[in-house]
DNA sequence: ATAGCTGCAAATGCTTTGCAAGGCC
DNA sequence: GGCCTTGCAAAGCATTTGCAGCTAT
């Protein structure tokens, strides 16, 4: 549990979104508060709009889509494309690579140390590298 | 240009399909032709049936996703996948990673040797690694 | 002959958009 | 008050599916 000023809730919460340029609505307050307390996560947006339902909110689909995307622009996301069709908001933006499990559709963090690049390629004319993402996929042993 | 029997036309091409259990239509021969022949290629479904319209040969949509999918089972092709609700699909099925461009929305193969991983994550219990997929994103240096 | 394929059109699933109403500074 | 944000429903897109008719073996 962090430490909240009984005069302002969620201060900490509100100031980090007013520090990446967003107005602290009660939407946006709430999806941070689901998103960005815990600990690391993977959530879809379906998944996330159910999650803010049970948990009470209202809230459309749509500023689901709307707060995720904005919330990723702000570094306060990442997003991972497994599948087409299939993406993933991932609450842990430092720098890490993913496993992908096709039967569950579930994807999980590799801990840092565990992928190292040691040759990187040259970025072709006029580009730079923006990020580069891993994507481990397994396949269950039976 | 591969030789081929004047009594046997795309004789290979037909032999490759049936080598993985694949009734050599003649739709399925044309994507062939497309994909198979030339050196490596990143195609979208869309684009692939545009390509195949223009050389003349009738092919519905459906059929297009439908050869994709069983060429990427029997290991003719890779898919990758970039964006949600964009993929491609690769003719080139050796070991080797990508460029992501976003401006064009373009896939580049990286050269096998310019990428290598000297730590590799240890598969979780119960399952094993199928594959990984590195994709480089860039950015253009404007 | 028959199991497998194809084409069409409709259906699906996820995501985005347009716009009127509401909320934050 | 004014601008940003939200919600809803509709639209959009890529992909999949169901099924009647066709085709390779």
């Amino acid at each position: 549990m962090t430490k909240q000023s009984p005069q302002r809730p969620f201060a900490g919460t509100i100031d980090r979104l007013r520090g990446v340029g967003l107005r602290p609505t009660r939407q946006r307050l709430a999806l941070a508060r689901l998103l960005l307390d815990g600990g690391d996560r993977h959530v879809s947006a379906e998944a996330l709009h159910q999650e803010a339902k049970d948990a009470g909110f209202k809230i459309s689909l749509a500023t689901i889509y709307n707060t995720l995307h904005q919330f990723t622009q702000a570094g306060l996301l990442r997003e991972v494309v497994v599948e087409p069709g299939r993406s993933y908001f991932d609450t842990n933006v430092r720098d890490h690579h993913h496993f992908f499990l096709p039967d569950s559709g579930t994807l999980q963090d590799i801990p840092g140390d565990q992928v190292a690049m040691n040759v990187m390629p040259d970025a072709p004319d006029g580009t730079e590298i923006d990020r580069v993402d891993v994507i481990v996929r397994l396949r269950s042993t039976k």
